[in-house]
This record gives structure tokens, C-alpha cells and sequence, in this order.
DNA sequence: AAGTGGTCTAGACCACTAG
DNA sequence: TAGTGGTCTAGACCACTTC
């Protein structure tokens, strides 16, 4: 009768992996489970704990346990890519933004110091003026990613980068009037447990990661103009990139 | 004096933030913690579990709780790209492999009906059979990736690619002398918490999210050849990606 | 008001690690 | 062998959700 919290969390996890407990379905609370195993009520919290820390369950409070909904928001990197050039309908994870759509909320824009790595990347001096652009993306009333654009404050100060609406075009139509047009970027990625910050910016549930991304824009000369580090829900995206050669 | 045990994690994790506590320094022990904050044992073990599902810290039974260290391994999905173009030296995350080899361990080569998603992007008929090549990737013999390649057997059942040795320039070499040499990939990422096997498979400590990618493998003339999941443990990787245009 | 999760206590026993 | 973490118990009180 009496079993341990893992063994417990084991056949929550089976059901679940079988279709058992779908998506969305709410599993047995921790009363249940006491009395079903014979345990005592940490230890069936415990089990519960589990597949939370997994992410295969969400938790809420005064109402129950449910089994965790994975509706993922598709991010292409390569942004000018004919259907036709890649085949389309060939996605491992289904995705549709198309009835969701992103909408910037929270947009600030100041100047300051630039970080050592930015300013590193950017090559500028240590602590050089950057205009920073901070913005949270939400789709149907949740955040789903944060971002950070840093660009050297002596290129774009007078121009409407500096400005919270950057005009028709946007960042990257300011450039190109400024001479420095990107053509080419690179991203590193990365995936970790969030802070505690970024578990309430995001709003994210336990048993979420982040990805943390640093896309650097780079014109066709190979200079750096523009640093964005970007924070997403990994509980919401999917990332793409198309490579060639 | 009594505190619970977010606010003992807080300090904790003030003091990691600040370097007072450097990675791989030991964290104060549980009994340290019910003596200095007049808590049960539960309690000093729950601030510390919150750390350790938080990334920062790693436990080691009948040793300690430590502060985790982080020194990445950059996959450069982009492989014949020259330094110069993209400029070197400009990355966030520092990371080398230089010095530690990465081996193929645990390599298995069968042929088995091709998975539902395998068999869609691929293009095959439900359950046909495919060449599957399951390998485990080991630095200094920790394993840091999984990867499991899909080729259609029609294709390449006669060819290396159903040997274990596939020969030299490997797996793309010999497609391309069966006139399906693959020029351009689709890459498909998501982070997320890793399964029990995924855990045991990969050594994963707890509070480790995994990458799951999904890399398609496309002729000149847009044929799928090719689909590879693989599987890394994110507290290792760092990935990279060069874009045009 | 009943049911659910959130957190803590004080004690127990075990398994593993290190000196 | 002493110290560390791993797990469980039986009870307590609270806050939130749902009806």
C-alpha cells in the first residue's frame, strides 16, 4: 500500500504519457492520493511536486493539479524565406501564431552605460552611451518574451530609435538611413531555470525554462550596430532557423 | 529568527549573485542553516532544493550543496563559415571545446518502421522502414548530447549510412553519392524539462532543462533526406546561428 | 463552507561520502 | 565514524478557489 513519492509521481507520469490524463485534465489532488496510497500528505504532495518540477503538470492553488498544455508560438529566424524555398507543412511541432497576435506592452527607452559584454560585442569603449530599448511581448494578455535592444547612442541618438514609436520600418529602416543597414546576424542561445525576477516578468509556471537569446546585428561591412537579448517563455516557443551549406 | 524557506533561499542566492559564494563553492549544510535560522530540517531543505530547481546550485549526497558552474560547449549550427566573415572574438558566452574531445559512445545502427513525425517530413508512407542511427555524444566521459538520425531505407540501406562505420566524410559524404547530397537544413528548437530516461540517459542534475532539436536535412531540389533529433543538456550547450539577409 | 494547495514542525531512519 | 543529504510521517495552520 504505503509507496514512496516517486513511484507515485511514476504512474501520474505513465497516465499522462498514455493519453490517459490529457492535456488540460485535472489530476488526482492530494487528498486522493493519500487516501488511494496510504501515504501522508507531503509525500503525496511530493509525488505532485514532481511532474510539476518536469513540467508536466501546473498547480493551482485552491482548485487543483492539471496536466500541462504545450500551444507552442513559432520563431523564425530567417525572416525572408519563401514557403515554397524550405517545403512548407513539414513542422516537427505545430504552431499557430496566426490567431494570437504579439502585441508590445511595457516599452521603455532610455540612455545609459552599455554593459561590458554589450559594449564588448558592440566594440565600444567600456561604458559608452547606449540607447536601450526594453519591450514585453504579450500575447492574449500573457508575456511570453522580454527583450533588450542595445545600439550606440552616438549613432542613433538623433534619430528615431530614440524615440518609443521608431516610425514605418522600424529600428532597421532607421539604420539603413543611417548608413548602417543590417544585412547579417548572429544568435547564441541559451537555455536555463529562470530567476525569480523572470519567473513574475514572464509569468511563468514552476517546470519552465527560459531561452535566452543574444542576436547581434552586423552590416555588410562586418560592423555591429545593434545588441538584443531577448528572453522567451521555452513553455510557449519554438524556435526555427534555416541554414544553408 | 525563524524564517521560512524562501527567505533563507533569497540570502542564499544574494549571496551566489553578489560572488561571495563563487561557483563551486559549498553552500552552508542543512544542520548549519536549522542552527542559524532556528528552522527544522525540512525547512533548511527546502531553501535549498529551491536552488537547486532554480539552476544555481547542485547537490551531492553525503558531500554538500554547491554552487553550480557553467562552462559551455558552442555548437555552431552554420559549420564552413570563415571567422572573418562574421568576425571573431565577439561572443556573450565565452565557451571551449578546444581542449576536451568530444566521443561517440553507445553509436547503435538498425533499421526499424519510420515514427509517425519522421515519416511526414520525410515524406514516406506511414511505417515504412528507415535506417536509424542512435548515438551518444561524451565529453571527458560525461555524456552532454543524444541524437537519433532517420534515413529512408530505400535509400541508403545498401550504402555505409547502414554500417556502423559509415567511412570518411561520413553520413553526408555517402548521401551525396547516392546523388542526395543535402545543401540546405531546417533546425527546430524547443527548452524544455527533461523525462526521467532523458535525466538518467544524459547524467542531468536536477534544475537542467534539455534542447530538443529537430535538424531536416534538404537536396538541392528540396528533398528531404534526412531528420536528426537531438537531445542536449542545456546546462552544457551553447548554440549558435549566423543569418542572412 | 468545503475543498484545494502552501508551508512549517519535530522527529525518525536510511544511504552515501569523506577523512 | 561523523557528517551530509534523501525520504517519510502525522499533525498543524493558513490562503485561495469554487460553489
Amino acid at each position: 500500500m504505503a509507496e514512496t513519492a516517486r513511484e507515485i509521481a511514476d504512474e501520474l507520469r505513465e497516465r499522462i504519457r498514455s493519453g490517459d490524463l490529457a492535456p488540460g485534465a485535472r489530476l488526482p489532488g492530494e487528498p486522493a492520493l493519500v487516501k488511494k496510497h496510504g501515504v501522508a500528505k507531503e509525500t503525496a504532495r511530493r509525488a505532485l511536486m514532481l511532474l510539476v518540477s518536469e513540467g508536466l503538470a501546473v498547480r493551482r492553488k485552491g482548485s487543483g493539479t492539471y496536466v500541462r498544455e504545450f500551444q507552442p508560438i513559432r520563431r523564425v529566424a530567417n525572416r525572408r524565406l519563401s514557403q515554397e524555398t524550405w517545403g512548407a507543412g513539414r513542422a516537427i511541432w505545430s504552431a499557430d501564431i496566426g490567431e494570437r497576435p504579439m502585441t508590445v506592452t511595457e516599452l521603455r527607452v532610455y540612455e545609459a552605460p552599455a554593459p561590458d559584454d554589450v559594449a564588448r560585442i558592440l566594440d565600444l569603449e567600456e561604458g559608452a552611451a547606449v540607447v536601450v530599448r526594453d519591450r514585453l511581448f504579450t500575447v492574449e494578455g500573457e508575456p511570453v518574451q522580454a527583450a533588450v535592444s542595445y545600439l550606440s547612442a552616438d549613432l542613433v541618438r538623433e534619430s528615431a530609435i530614440a524615440q518609443e514609436d521608431t516610425g514605418p520600418g522600424g529600428t532597421y529602416a532607421r539604420l539603413a538611413e543611417l548608413g548602417a543597414k543590417p544585412v547579417r546576424f548572429v544568435e547564441e542561445l541559451r537555455s536555463r531555470m529562470p530567476s525569480q525576477e523572470e519567473t513574475e516578468r514572464l509569468h511563468l509556471t514552476e517546470g519552465t525554462p527560459v531561452v535566452e537569446i543574444y542576436r547581434t546585428a552586423l552590416t555588410e561591412d562586418g560592423r555591429p550596430v545593434e545588441v538584443n537579448r531577448m528572453l522567451l517563455d521555452a513553455g510557449v516557443y519554438v524556435m526555427e532557423y534555416h541554414i544553408t551549406g
